[in-house]
RNA sequence: GUCCCCAUCGUCUAGAGGUCAGGACACCACCCUUUCAAGGUGGGAACACGGGUUCGAGUCCCGUUGGGGACGCCA
């Protein structure tokens, strides 16, 4: 039997982590045992579906790379069907029409709260004659569940789990409005789309054994189940925004790659052995379900940035220039012509000191900023009327050095520095700030070589001249 | 409250009765060094607690505590 899951969001809002982490852990199965991977958008609350979060969805998994395998199951679109499944049951005798309302319902869940249980529908029309019904009101439609015994659930991650079925009601399948619930809904289409492993949340755990009743009713086969861990944030409670919580689109934002988010988010709550950092074909061989874990995991932005550091080395320098342009545009700078040249040129020193775009954008934008350089207050401080001389002198050096490459200008500038009688590293400091514009920057004669001799001159003479403007403190 | 699940360094985790309890992130120190990173070397850091079972328990069982989830005509 080949392998078919689904990942089934709601669209009432963005892709979260947890989500995201779901969607990867179905995606990587169905590659894992060479099936497919489905999505299915759960958009039957259509008060709170939204096209927007529809978009957000699809747009987060394509960027994550996880698109589906097929055109994505609409699951408004299936109403009929579900109600049909519905009323097949009622024919048959597994489900009935109950009458109670809302009043009723509200004071059953009174009286349970009063005496400390948990609301159950207390089944009341399960028997009753219909006949009986009262005028005006329209009823739902429940299953006939058994109310003896036990279900019991074999997952493959939590093991065996099992509930006496006291502890479960006669559920809702059909609305009084004559719309499927949820439960229904998830059955019905599961079986239709012929899922063999439903992987998801461990939130979902307590729903399976009335979505175990309901498979019975129908006489469907179950599929295996997998409630995977959630995700916490930090302090151990639930995932906030002040956490991570975010769009996966906000990941993006914040300069992260696809193939980290992979990465990180798969090692949280599965684990093979002692390997990290596993590229997307390593994980594809080595993922299944024996290696996820069963307890819940925190989520850590440290992690992730160190995760991402490391992508971001093995990108190439090309591709690092192509996806930089977009962070870069946000701060006005265009990618073209020298500045290209010099982003590509630098971008091995760069990229050793950025963990994510954005800090790559940040480091890379001194190589494009047009003269004169906008100076960073604190290493406008540094530039003193001691470090303009020191500048206006080394002038000269740099620019007659021969041949024009690191060894042979570093040496230059320690022989000026000992004939001057300055410390290398006050001389190193000044050309720094003079150059970049900062105190902090990939290695000095790597950035000169980048930027060339005729724009080193300018620079040069900027600061030799006290032509810099001053940024504004950082925050 | 009821039901269900979970419990190894701060965090992610390895561990399927006998290990000096391993790795990664973070942290600290040192090396490298023109800044900051990267890289290298080293360091501190954990089996929640209490009972069993066993020659022997992080590993099995029970309880306690703690955390989480579910308890809708939401999904």
């Amino acid at each position: 039997m080949s392998v078919i899951v689904r990942f089934a969001p709601s669209p009432t809002g963005y892709l979260h982590i947890g989500g995201a982490r779901t969607a990867l852990f179905n995606w990587l199965f169905a590659r894992h045992h060479g099936g497919r991977y489905l999505l299915r958008i759960e958009d039957t609350d259509r008060a709170r579906s939204t096209e927007a979060a529809i978009r957000a969805i699809l747009d987060g998994l394509a960027w994550l790379g996880l698109d589906p395998d097929e055109r994505p199951v609409f699951q408004s679109t299936r109403l009929e069907r579900h109600r049909e499944v519905a009323l097949r049951l009622l024919a048959e005798g597994r489900a009935y029409r109950c009458w109670a309302t809302p009043e009723e319902l509200e004071a059953m869940r009174e009286q349970a709260r009063a005496e400390g249980r948990p609301m159950r529908y207390d089944g009341r029309w399960r028997d009753r004659d219909p006949a009986r019904a009262p005028a005006g009101v329209a009823p739902v439609i429940r299953l006939k569940a058994p109310q003896e015994g036990e279900t019991v659930v074999e997952d493959l991650v939590q093991g065996t789990i099992r509930v006496a079925n006291e502890q479960l009601d006669d559920m809702v399948l059909l609305r009084s409005d004559g719309t499927p619930t949820y439960m229904l809904s998830v059955v019905v289409d599961d079986i239709d789309m012929a899922i063999t492993h439903v992987i998801r949340g461990h939130d979902h755990l307590t729903n399976t054994f009335r979505q175990k009743q309901l498979y019975d009713a129908i006489g469907a086969a179950c599929p295996a189940f997998a409630h995977i861990p959630l995700i916490h944030g930090p302090d151990g409670a639930k995932l906030s925004k002040r956490h991570g919580a975010l769009s996966v689109t906000e990941y993006r934002e914040m300069g992260f790659l696809p193939e980290a988010m992979r990465s990180y988010l798969l090692r949280l709550g599965w684990s093979h052995g002692d390997r990290e950092l596993l590229t997307t074909e390593e994980a594809v061989a080595l993922f299944d379900l024996a290696g996820v874990g069963r307890s819940p995991s925190r989520f850590d932005m440290a992690k992730l940035l160190n995760v991402n550091a490391h992508f971001l080395r093995q990108r190439s320098d090309a591709e690092l220039v192509d996806r930089l342009a977009p962070f870069l545009a946000k701060e006005g700078l265009a990618v073209a012509g020298e500045g290209a040249r010099r982003l590509a040129a630098g971008m091995a020193g760069l990229k050793a000191r950025a963990r994510t775009l954005v800090e790559l954008a940040r480091g890379a934008a001194f190589y494009l900023r047009p003269r004169p350089l906008p100076l960073a207050p604190e290493a406008a401080a540094r530039l003193d009327a001691e470090a303009r001389a020191l500048l206006a002198g080394v002038r000269p050096v740099l620019a007659g050095t021969e041949p024009f490459d690191e060894p042979t200008l570093e040496a230059a500038c320690r022989a000026h520095a000992e004939r001057a009688g300055v410390r290398f590293a006050s001389l190193a400091q000044a050309l720094r700030v003079a150059l970049t514009g900062s105190t902090v920057s990939p290695g000095l004669f790597e950035v000169v070589v980048v930027l060339g001799r005729a724009e080193v001159d300018g620079r040069l003479e900027d600061a030799a001249m006290g032509r810099n403007p001053v940024l504004p403190a950082a925050n």
